[in-house]
DNA sequence: TAGCGTATCTAACGGCCATTCGAAATTGGC
DNA sequence: GCCAATTTCGAATGGCCGTTAGATACGCTA
């Protein structure tokens, strides 16, 4: 039964047309996790869309759980492949203002118009069982991490004051976009527009420039 | 069959016993959904942190959409109250700036400590059939409509960049919020803290209030 | 304490859905 | 065009879950 172990996993020696049906399923699946969430897609929303019997789906994937993991994990390297890249093929020099913007537009363009895998992560993450959360959860610190270092990096360079919780400011960031997978649909705006906005209120605020100075003393954090 | 069709609907001549049972199934089923989702809490779920048998629920509600109908509703009541309450009872003559503190205040404490209801609402209103999300809605309008008013208030007086469209900085601000419902535990950080942060963040920036004037032309929009 | 409305229990039904499995079909190498 | 491996089919299974309904218990009033 130790040679057996093994014979019973899906996704064995990936012969090419394997692998284009597991993406086939990947999307179709990714696509409706997005719209109706985890428990209410079913096996057979996915083959279907998929263009397949529901039963099928078992040559590929071991359970819906294991689709749901692998959509979960893609969602998350895709955003996090494409920030790293709009930010590192900016020029070294650049202000951090404008890496935050290319940072900010790159999150929201997967989320909001480019993969399902990402705004399926986001509707879904909350829905999924304990262990599959579990895994996906690692992708998401490294992602995190990222912003984190990003900011404190804009922090360091003088572009953000010295006062700013950089967890809360990291973290109403990143709400403030993936809520934005609530609501934004496409048409009345658009997405590059709504990054600008974003940075541009986070960075300089929504309000007039004037009372800076005169906050009272308590409840304003220096440090952690 | 006229007469019968109004004897079957539950919730009958509201005696006092039942309407306790009855807030003992919605505060249980609250609770649940907003751990576990809807789809993912059953009947029994509900029925045993309410300390009954299953079947014994379908005496108080017709289904199990009907609870969640009325706890989504109950959880966008809830925080709009609070939040009308906290800023109403502000002296008329006070700052933007406070008033805008009170309703981030009131919204996060609702939503993070006081309300399952309210988290309910926010963590799975998505995954709400049709006909639940319509009604819902019409709630969620009306007290979007309410931050609309606030914000363009603010504006009025001056507190508020005129050249900031306010349904993104609504937008922002709410997604930013009901997203903390996805990462915030008690204990590291006072629900209070968190929203002078947000506020000061939102009104003031986390930058330096430097480049106000720098901005290139392009991409800034006076109206929408 | 008899009796009536109120509330709960219990068992069952019916449907849906993830998953299995053996048979059929398809494919690629020779 | 044949064989073996790969892929898909389609029907069946078993379990869970929302919902129903009749029987049972509870609580109050007279």
């Amino acid at each position: 039964m130790s040679q057996q172990e093994v014979s019973t996993r899906s996704r064995r020696t990936s012969h090419p047309k394997s692998a284009i049906t597991r993406q086939r399923i990947l999307d179709a699946a990714a696509r409706a996790f997005s719209l109706k969430g985890y428990a209410a897609t079913t096996i057979n929303d996915i083959a279907m869309t998929a263009e397949m019997q529901g039963g099928s789906i078992y040559y590929h994937f071991e359970s819906k759980d294991d689709i749901l993991q692998e959509v979960l994990d893609v969602g998350i390297t895709r955003v996090f492949s494409a920030v790293r890249l709009a930010v590192g093929s900016l020029p070294a020099s650049s202000a951090f203002s404008e890496k935050l913007e290319a940072a900010v537009t790159a999150h929201l363009t997967m989320l909001l118009q480019q993969s399902d895998y990402t705004s399926a992560n986001i509707r879904v993450f909350e829905q999924a069982p304990a262990a599959v959360k579990r895994q996906n959860r690692k992708l998401r610190a490294a992602y995190g991490e990222y912003w984190g270092r990003l900011l404190s990096e804009g922090q360091r360079a003088g572009a953000i004051r010295r006062d700013v919780d950089l967890m809360v400011l990291r973290l109403l960031l990143l709400g403030a976009m993936n809520w934005a997978a609530t609501w934004y649909r496409p048409g009345d705006l658009a997405v590059s527009e709504l990054a600008q906005n974003v940075c541009d209120i986070v960075l300089n605020g929504a309000g007039l420039d004037s009372n800076h100075l005169e906050r009272s003393s308590k409840g304003r954090r220096a440090r952690s």
